[in-house]
RNA sequence: GUCCCCAUCGUCUAGAGGCCUAGGAUGACUCCCUUUCACGGAGUAGACACCGGUUCGAAUCCGGUUGGGGACGCCA
């Protein structure tokens, strides 16, 4: 087949991106990238009720957080269009959409249902008390198109419906992912092209535009498997070639159940919000139903683009992993230089409002690489930088112990009486490292009993960050106050 | 309920009939490094859902059972 490799990525614009169709948009954009296809980015938008042009805003710098650039479609601004498949907003298809119903209408393959939703629900009930499908049996599906205009002109409104009654057969399709998949044709009913207001629905506007915009192969998650029969009719019924269809396996929550709001982000906002890298989620949800040749775990785009290829796509559903996902952040922050670290976290910190010196840069530097192996995210990075800003500092809880120790009021006394008399304003590592020896010398503590009550007068907890990388860092007087405010509360 | 899909360590997965005493990653645990905590390093435990069949040989192929998921919308 020498046909063009053009793939989609058909949000419809309801609110933010989800992880599950962020992964589906990254395995798009990977199969064109790796086959020089084109990625087109197409907007459902069919649903009137719940597309709004802020979701389509949100769903398009979500996919450009991420950095995934499509060929084709709306641009960033939304203000126009790339690509010369267009429009690729389906509501302003309605017209394309409109014509091929009319020519199934008129080849008999459709009809008008006047069915009201009452009459509908009722049928549902009594077939499935009766243990059958609960397809719809439309009293009006051998209605004559000329019988249906004229019930229409006295104002009653209809659906269009596609008949499938008729089709008595297997439909086979050769997934990309899950090999032969064989639909029996009264897997669905009758299921509905227009709305009773004229305006298309998804499974029509889909196989239309898939066509239309010669999109070669349809990657997509598994809960479109259903779907996929319904657009195979349609497709049949339009004698068009149908594309190659992948059905990608479900994101899962810890539970197993399709991801979901309650246990956590599932958004591509909020993980950004949270302070996770992009690079980190698109690696850590390549992962989820797609494996490295070499088995390798961290990779970038580029290799991952070289390496592609949808036979090593997985068929079962993957529970995602917010642990791990953690512990990819984490490496790929490592692997960042002091400085691209920096300039990624400084806004969370501003953010946060704390007050720290920003246009030090040399201390930026330095500070952020004392916390480079503690961060899993960059808002773990207020966490420590707030131990760094005075307004900030309080004596933590798990201090208690610690500062009920014998030795620890001497300790505090000698260590505060030496910042004080500290001639500079700052200190050095070794300058910090003798005054700690003079401590110890001099009140007889060592060990823990040395340690950590000091490491409480510098940042209020027991437990943290090493001290001779810390106080360097720190400003004389800012010591001096934490120092004081210890041993006061000490009584 | 009906139809469809899926089934390897807790989790993500490798595995396309003998390379499997089932490999890696994460998480857990232990040890090392370290005056704390992390990082880093070394190691330990941990899985082929079950039952039949095919075959000299099955995690791998076939059938069934069970379990999980999805779909049954004038949502996508």
């Amino acid at each position: 087949m020498s046909q063009k490799i053009r793939v989609r990525f058909a949000p419809s614009p309801t609110g933010y991106l989800h992880v599950g169709g962020a992964r589906s948009a990254y395995y798009n954009y990977l199969f064109a990238r790796n086959q020089g296809g084109a990625f087109i980015l197409r907007i459902e938008d069919t649903d009137v009720e719940r597309s709004t042009e802020e979701s389509l805003k949100m769903v398009m710098s979500d996919l450009q957080w991420l950095g995934l650039q499509w060929d084709e479609g709306p641009t960033a601004d939304a203000k126009t269009e790339l690509g010369s498949y267009g429009p690729y907003k389906q509501s302003q298809r309605i017209d394309i959409y409109l014509d091929v119903a009319k020519e199934i209408l008129n080849a008999g393959n459709a009809y008008y249902c006047f069915m009201t939703d009452e009459e509908i629900e009722a049928q549902r009930q009594r077939l499935i008390s009766e243990g059958k499908n609960p397809h719809i049996q439309s009293p009006y599906e051998d209605w004559s198109l000329e019988k249906a205009q004229a019930e229409l002109k006295t104002g009653k409104t209809a659906v269009v419906r596609f008949k499938t009654k008729h089709l008595k057969k297997d439909y086979i399709v050769n997934d990309l992912v899950r090999g032969e998949v064989r639909f029996p044709s009264d897997m669905v009913g009758d299921f509905v092209l227009l709305r009773s207001d004229g305006m298309p629905v998804y499974n029509f506007c889909c196989a239309v535009d898939d066509h239309l915009m010669k999109i070669s192969h349809v990657l997509r998650a598994e809960e479109h498997l259903p779907n996929t029969l319904r657009q195979l009719m349609i497709y049949e019924t339009m004698k068009w070639q149908a594309p190659y269809f992948g059905h990608i396996s479900l994101v899962l929550d810890e539970d197993r159940q399709k991801m979901s709001k309650r246990r956590g982000a599932t958004s591509c906002f909020q993980f950004k919000e949270e302070g996770y890298l992009p690079e980190a989620l698109l690696n850590f949800i390549t992962l989820l139903g797609w494996s490295h040749p070499d088995q390798k775990e961290i990779f970038n785009r580029e290799d991952t683009v070289k390496l592609f290829s949808v036979d090593r796509l997985h068929p079962s559903g993957a529970v995602f992993d917010r642990v791990k996902l953690k512990w990819m952040n984490s490496q790929y922050l490592r692997a960042m230089s002091n400085e691209v670290l920096w300039n990624h976290t400084e806004p969370f910190l501003k953010n946060a409002g704390l007050e720290l010196p920003y246009n030090d840069k040399s201390w930026a530097h330095s500070s952020i690489s004392v916390f480079k192996s503690y961060m899993e995210t960059l808002v773990d990075g207020v966490t420590f930088y707030t131990a760094l800003d005075d307004s900030k500092f309080e004596i933590k809880a798990e201090s208690a112990e610690v500062l009920a120790w014998e030795p620890t009021k001497s300790v505090l006394r000698k260590w505060t009486e030496l910042l004080k008399t500290h001639s500079g304003e700052k200190f050095t590592e070794s300058e910090f490292l003798k005054m700690q020896d003079t401590v110890k010398n001099e009140t007889g503590a060592k060990g823990k009993n040395l340690f950590q009550p000091i490491r409480v007068a510098v940042i209020g907890q027991p437990q943290g960050t090493e001290l001779k990388i810390l106080v360097p860092l720190m400003e004389k007087a800012s010591l001096v106050k934490r120092a004081e405010k210890v041993l006061a509360s000490l009584k």
